[in-house]
DNA sequence: TTGTACGCGTTATCAA
DNA sequence: TTGATAACGCGTACAA
């Protein structure tokens, strides 16, 4: 018999079909000699709960959303295991729901239409609530405040949309590019370079964070976009920091500009992660952000306003979390 | 009113329940100023179709699982967007289902309880099949087999457990690790290590490719297991060839074995992914997997079980598909 | 063109 | 301790 029902074992073990549902569900009232045989069949025909029926009855899901818009190559899974660590330590179960912004755009012709309809589906009864990873400030605001008048419980995860009235869990960025920039300084840097060209809240934090660190300090901090196409890097400076969230964007940059670099002392600054030497760096210091505690807050929020709807002002709107550590990487091949 | 169900807008339209239904699904027998009314009521009161009470009634759900268990710091989430996205130009949904391997194991207690969980939710109506990129052979063979006997539609991605019947999409692995010793040889490589102790499929066949090829090429290729803890590299030898699967596995070997690798020739071959320099190689040699393909093949096969079931034999249980290109990186700066 | 009625698999409330 | 029954929200033959 294939799938067999609450219905099925009800008929094989000749009792009604709500106590089949409770002997299940270890409810204490049935016998426990009914429990017994009726868990028995259920083993033998391999019956497995229908979780659409269950939720459909129930009005609720236990699952979470964690949707990701994602450019470039985007960060790893594992930033998303831990929010699911999270979850279901808390008795949640989470998906994770990917948009890739950059890609299959032309490809397919719907970009968008692809992102639209996972934000969609998230108010369509199969999560109880999402957290969400935007990336285009443009696009964003307004699918998102859709999904913020359906009510769906939501909270916004590194990145955000600062028009829309949704909880925030982020680390502090300005605070810890300041204090990325301090740590670069210290290496005897004359001259400073900031990549944050992305017009998003956690660029532009970074970006002021770290350039007024810099402007404390008397060092010149050239911004990227006041980089001419042809600017140049100043002959006479020997030690430079650059600054970015991302290592393969760093790369990118040094690659272009390889023939001024080239023979420069080099200090790097980034944020979550570095793969392999620091080169063409001395050294590359890394803000290595909190993923485990920003899963961790984010959820909570999350499920509290899942589970106790309409508590609308008593949680602040921004929650910061420290940056997890600063790792410092130094050439040890030459 | 708080989510408007069909029933409230056939109240308030003063219809039965089915035209409200047929008219949002855009049958054609109904009355176009029928439909007109509908539509903008269902508008107006902010109507969204519950998906569960959908997919209980049809039976099917239209999503799509994709499962992964991850050790080390993962691959990065675009692998799965384009799963996600290939999926959608089918009309399907997909969700990714994380766990990871390595942490969160004493901290809560229940690592495999996770993984245990996700599969067993694989097989309870909320999704119509499951990609699947097992990793610990010994857990997994037990904990999957009981999705195959569910008869659950899976497709092994990437990496696959033997044991069990099921289709399997991934990578040429012996031919592409041959193909890439190959190609590091070419750099007039005089000795080899093979980095791939992983007890996997996947490992085992890059490591047999790569082995074979340095073998024909008359080059001495040591494996990894063969090294003893105190094993040195000889040092005659100039020019070495280190391949691995990852960047980050090569880098820790690197550091590990720092003063015998310093001022060797080094190339690198990885599969993926490199970020950054080649330091401390002079050259890296990338063979890229087609995440795309892949993903394409997968959702195909997977598709194909679903709708039409109980097809067993026509389809090979193992695909392969070629590596997407072989990348080669420099040295920029010194 | 629209309405009636039943089924999807489960949970919950009441009554027995 | 168990059974009957009504939701949950939607799809769909079948009838009108």
């Amino acid at each position: 018999m294939a799938k067999p029902t609450l219905n099925d074992l009800a008929k094989v073990c000749e009792v009604d079909i709500s106590t089949v549902s409770r002997a299940l569900r270890g409810d204490p009232r049935v016998k426990a000699s009914s429990r017994q045989r009726i868990r028995e069949t259920a083993e033998r025909l391999g019956y497995r709960p229908n979780l659409l029926a269950r939720n459909l009855a129930g009005g609720k899901t236990r699952a979470l959303w964690i949707i990701y818009a994602l450019t470039g190559r985007g960060p790893r899974l594992s930033s998303g295991a831990a929010a699911s660590h999270v979850a279901n330590a808390r008795d949640y179960s989470l998906f994770v729901a990917l948009h890739d912004c950059d890609n299959y755009g032309a490809l397919e012709g719907h970009s968008i239409a692809h992102y639209e309809q996972i934000l969609e589906q998230a108010s369509q009864g199969l999560t109880d609530g999402a957290i969400i990873l935007p990336r285009r400030h443009e696009s964003d605001v307004s699918l998102l405040s859709d999904l913020v008048r359906q009510n769906v419980p939501m909270v916004f995860a590194d990145n955000y949309v600062p028009e829309l009235p949704v909880p925030v869990v982020s680390t502090d960025n300005h605070q810890a590019a300041a204090e990325l920039a301090r740590r670069c300084a210290a290496f005897d840097v004359e001259e400073a370079i900031l990549l944050f060209p992305e017009p998003n809240p956690v660029a532009r934090a970074r970006l002021a964070g770290a350039g007024e660190a810099f402007q404390q300090l008397g060092i010149p901090a050239l911004n990227r976009s006041e980089l001419s196409d042809n600017w140049k890097p100043s002959k006479k400076r020997t030690r430079m920091a650059i600054l970015s969230s991302h290592q393969d964007y760093l790369h990118r940059f040094a690659l272009r500009q390889e023939a001024f670099l080239k023979n420069k002392g080099l200090i790097f600054g980034v944020f979550d992660d570095w793969s392999g030497e620091p080169s063409p760096a001395e050294n590359v210091i890394i803000a290595v952000q909190d993923n485990q505690e920003l899963a961790r807050q984010s959820v909570d929020i999350l499920i509290r306003q899942i589970e106790k709807p309409k508590n609308l002002s008593p949680t602040p709107l921004h929650h910061t979390v420290p940056i997890a550590e600063f790792r410092t990487l130094s050439q040890r091949f030459t």
